[in-house]
DNA sequence: GTACAAGTACGACGGTCACCGTACTACGAC
DNA sequence: GTCGTAGTACGGTGACCGTCGTACTTGTAC
């Protein structure tokens, strides 16, 4: 139909419209922090984000997905069938300083 | 009854029982991200948790006092009617260095 | 073209949670 | 003692959320 394969990032806010409630939240679900936790190991570009496991299903993979893009806590870019997601790191360490590093740097 | 009338700490866990998906859960709420940013400005000791005003009703706000205590965020001691409650910043700076001022330090 | 793989969309279900009102306890003032 | 105040406990309700299965789209490989 369109003539645009969609190439482009999905939507995701601005950062300035992240709002810190939304990333608490986002970040305080056991499978969406594993996630966020695995992806901050991956090199800055991102990674394909079906290679991380997660225990659940494939619906729901993308419903946390969903969740955190739109609450600014990752982005995600189509290419090919795959989807390349990454780390959010320089907004969030602007708006929030230390809120990333002290996440990542707790016991697990 | 007893003879001794309820004036320590309420029932929190310890600073290696704190799980950091219950604090981003409970920081995630609205209403308790609201006290937490309130009581940060109170002193060390803490305060009378009623003097923080919020949107609910007296029953909620127990409710979610108790969510972040229960979370690890506050700490509250019985001082005769009163509870004061106060904010755990040394275990939460132990444990997660720069996420609460990250938060706190958020654009609200 | 067909077949497969990656991901999304949609609907459904069950559990949790934020919220409230009411009843209750405990302490202080009188 | 009575009364008022601060807070908790309990039960109920409605909404949201995490989970799933199925159907669908899109891109790649054959």
């Amino acid at each position: 139909m369109s003539p645009v394969t969609q190439q482009a990032e999905l939507p995701q806010p601005a950062r300035d419209e992240i709002r810190i409630e939304q990333v608490l939240a986002a970040l305080g679900d056991p499978v969406r922090l594993l996630y966020v936790r695995e992806l901050a190991k991956a090199p800055t570009e991102g990674m394909a984000c079906g290679v991380i496991p997660l225990p659940v299903t494939k619906s729901t993979r993308t419903h946390h997905l969903r969740t955190l893009r739109e609450a600014g806590v990752i982005s995600m870019r189509a290419e090919g069938t795959r989807r390349i997601a990454c780390l959010r790191r320089d907004d969030l360490d602007a708006l929030y300083p230390g809120l990333l590093d002290g996440v990542l740097g707790a016991p697990h």
